[in-house]
DNA sequence: TATGAATGAGGCTTCATTCAT
DNA sequence: GATGAATGAAGCCTCATTCAT
């Protein structure tokens, strides 16, 4: 019946734990409309077919971590060791606590070679994550070098993930903070 | 008349490459049939089903990397920075001459939550990597440092290839090649 | 507000172009809604259902060609000739400015065998069709010659609208109608 | 089970039947599957796809025609009365025993707006029919003249045809063909 | 009246796998 | 072994229709 049940934003978000966890093409329409409780059906009145719906999930994690994540680079009230303190640690646990790792590694390395219509969200969603880490380097660090590390430091992080999941060990996660932390410092 | 026209070795090898580009969901055993010129039955023959031909590709590609590029780092007759500085190039030019990236990385990240039969094949592959480069670190560094900063650089060089595919810039790579020598100088 | 945008005579027009040139079972109440720049709801407020609504089509086509094209051969001031003349002149153009053809025959030809409701429409369009023309011939000929006369101009008329149609040629429907002013001259 | 069931020629002339008789929008492939008691599956063993299936139906039924059929037009041993007599006679007795009419006539109508790909296959069929025609009328009539009627004629037929479904009244068609034989005699 | 989310069946197609030959 | 037709489940998507608002 009428009535929205689930609203645009909750099948979105909805939709990204289960594409996180499962993939995009191991993940099924029916899947996601058992996970959201829905029919298939629905899901083509909000979204055109599945790419679409996936676009739309990937600018929604991109969205829900730039607010909630990136966010905390900028803010005024911090001091750098605070903002890199904190920043990691919300990285941490948003990485933990879901099953599936990092929707957008996993989108990037699953499909970047046959949907290249993923890639301008997964670069974006990279490029904001640099600019944010970017950002609190830049304490210490000259622009340039700034930028270096934090890319270094975006790539490492993605690479412990996969180890923390390869092996079941967060001390991958754990141990790539502590190394970025000393950088900031060693600036 | 029967001539094989493909040996069992020349179907995994074959079956990587189009893993590594396609993702293993995405990857009919249809696909694979045309990529070797075989016919879908031939698989069958081979391999019990699809997941097992998949385990046949993991540990195909493991051996091939074990013998072409982590026994660099056991030869008697070079330097740590030899070792070091041949081991980085054949891995940019074996992770660089191929599309598709890194099929282990990439099979971790789009498999480890659903089929977790292929997860020994990925530890054993990131463990023999590992342990290469610690050999060639503990040149310079105690077992536990040198074990932590291979650790650290297999993950980093899995984030630069990553990198390196999603923004289509070969540099990332190469700055992190640049980050692992000088690591080794400064232990 | 509400501002009927369009009339249901209006809506009956717009869906009689759309079923000519997509048939039936091709076109969707969606088809028909973007036509008309309506909601699909609009539709079911009209009309019971997509049956419902193609009667209503095939009875508003029926009326409109009874109206300005049948009219003529029961026209006061015309000599039969005359009548024929404007006659064949006009469903010339009526056929020849609109894309697909005729919908009577496109209908008859797609839905006669499985959806026998709408048969009586079209009987009743060519029957209508039939005695204009026979209205025409009974100039010069007999009653039931007359009678097959127009018969055999209006199955004449529809296998040259087919081949008009197939060969992307006019001349095929200028050829009968060439016959057709022949046969009323030789009665 | 393998061995082939149906061969590839036994499923297009089964399919033709189930095309004409419900259309081609129509059909399905689950009503084709039953009509042939295959599974819907085996259709793409042997064609594409929907469409190229179609394809293979039209060739095939043009063939049937030009074999069965059109070939009377040719034959050596018949005067032009005979040839024209057994012509008429088997064309008559082909699309009266047949539920639905004439498919190519019937994807003409619900086809040529939509899906100009079976185009072609109907320009062939309605070119050699005209030919086989056209042969025939060329023994009383100068070239240009025999095409002309032999066009007139297959138009005829297929409005007659409608006419007969329409009405469900075999008159229309024995009407026609009287009219065709008259018109040989009087070349 | 009008909207538009929702439904549920069904449409075309793909796929891993089987098996008679 | 090798072939390729066949299977049957599942995948993405469309459609006619309903109904709360």
């Amino acid at each position: 019946m009428p009535v929205q049940k689930l609203s645009k934003d909750e099948i979105i978000l909805t939709s990204a734990g289960v594409f996180r966890k499962q993939g995009y093409h191991n993940t099924s329409m029916a899947d996601l409309a058992v996970a959201c409780g829905l029919t298939k059906g629905v899901f083509y009145h909000h979204f055109e077919n599945k790419e679409e719906l996936m676009k739309a999930v990937l600018h929604g994690v991109h969205l829900h971590f730039k607010t909630t994540l990136f966010a905390l680079a900028y803010s005024d009230k911090l001091t750098p060791e605070e903002k890199l303190e904190k920043f990691l640690a919300k990285a941490q646990r948003m990485f933990s606590k879901s099953d599936g790792g990092c929707l957008m590694a996993n989108t990037a390395l699953e499909t970047l070679s046959t949907l290249p219509e993923f890639a301008p969200y997964l670069r974006e969603f990279f490029r904001d994550w640099t600019d944010a880490l970017t950002e609190i380097f830049s304490a210490t660090y000259q622009p340039e070098a700034a930028r270096r590390i934090a890319e270094q430091s975006v790539q490492e992080f993605e690479g412990a993930v996969m180890f923390m999941r390869i092996y079941g060990d967060k001390r991958y996660v754990d141990e790539m903070l502590e190394r970025a932390k000393m950088r900031l410092s060693a600036g």
